[in-house]
DNA sequence: CACAAAACCGACCGGTCGTGCTATTCTCTG
DNA sequence: CAGAGAATAGCACGACCGGTCGGTTTTGTG
């Protein structure tokens, strides 16, 4: 049916709003149906459980990362200005402009559910691992365009970078430093530096 | 009167425990009281509130992390060598050898609360605030010292300092990096070479 | 050893949680 | 426009939530 997917559309992204501020488990039916105007029975139906939902809110999170960091940046050509979007995407997917200043729903899912197993946690862990690997992949297309140095450790690339966007998100959402974006960008650029082939 | 706070000792010892693993909010007072072996409104007497609870553990968590973390490092000479024990020193508090292996618990706390107001927040976020201070002023010192550059800015130095932890966190906990620690000690010599003045 | 105060207990409150089950209303299609 | 089937609502459930209260046990002390 028609009508029913777009309600369930409806549903999964009011509920993807709201739990990159009160974590997925801190969203509810009851407060979610009301929002939505429906009735608590009425939007459960179109789950089977709570869990189902969550993981359609999971999912709908990882597409819209997709769409909105990785594919503008992957439409760059290979090698150190793919990078370079990559970062650029990824802060701007932290400002919120799509996400409505909530910061990155990732980090959040990631400290709810680091000790907490299930099936969310299993597809969180496994999305995770596909955007360190996405990062890698981009340090290795750069190092073989000859931007980056050869003996550079893609993982290694992989971890700072990610890094960076955590510590943004920490220090812009948390303590409030104004100056939380100029410091990720001022690390960035020593990493970028760091990891591409020495000027000579 | 002595045994109330033996008790209460104990309990805000345990809550912060689970609250390492659940959060603040999802350590409930029934099944704190289970654990403990004592009735739920037993426990409840020690606190006029719930929110009182949470703070009290708080507060437990950062005299355990100065206690730790902090305070050894401060007792290494001020320059490269504290900033090298207070990175080494946490690293070793997220190892959990005192926390039980459930991590940082102001990692999981400043995920939690950073959309969620109150008078838990602002306590964490003054202890996160003084956290970065801590650094930076072991950064500054070191300057003074000769062992870092003149020119070497504080905050940035903390910001990236910060970042290693919380990547660590992330890599060894939710995706279960075992390259994990690796990583970070390569990250912190890379932030610390770019910080110490050049052998020139 | 008595006795007040502190510590603790069990029962209970109103409310909300996730989740069923049954009816009613809506929507698409023949 | 009628009827089938999807979409939604109403209602109730058992469990658990933070919190309250009156009473009982334990503890430190004069």
């Amino acid at each position: 049916m028609r009508k029913g997917d777009a309600t369930r559309q409806q549903i999964v992204e009011t509920a993807l709003s709201r739990a990159a501020e009160l974590g997925l488990e801190g969203v509810t039916l009851g407060r979610l149906a009301d929002e939505l105007q429906i009735s608590k029975s009425g939007l459960f139906a179109h789950f089977k459980s709570k869990e189902a939902l969550q993981l359609a809110v999971l999912e709908e999170a990882i597409e819209l990362f997709i769409e909105k960091v990785v594919r503008p940046a992957f439409v760059r050509p290979r090698g150190a200005a793919r990078v370079r979007a990559l970062f650029e995407r990824w802060i701007a997917w932290f400002r919120g402009e799509e996400a409505g200043d909530t910061g990155c729903p990732f980090l959040s899912l990631s400290a709810e559910y680091d000790d907490r197993p299930g099936a969310v946690r299993d597809a969180l862990v496994r999305s995770q691992r596909d955007w360190m690997a996405t990062i890698a992949r981009a340090a290795v297309l750069a190092v073989a365009e000859g931007h980056f140095r050869a003996d550079l450790d893609p993982a290694q690339f992989a971890f700072e970078f990610s890094a960076i966007g955590m510590s943004l998100q920490y220090a812009a959402k948390l303590v409030a430093d104004p100056n939380a974006y100029t410091h990720a960008a001022a690390a960035f650029e020593r990493l970028f530096v760091d990891a591409a082939v020495q000027p000579q």
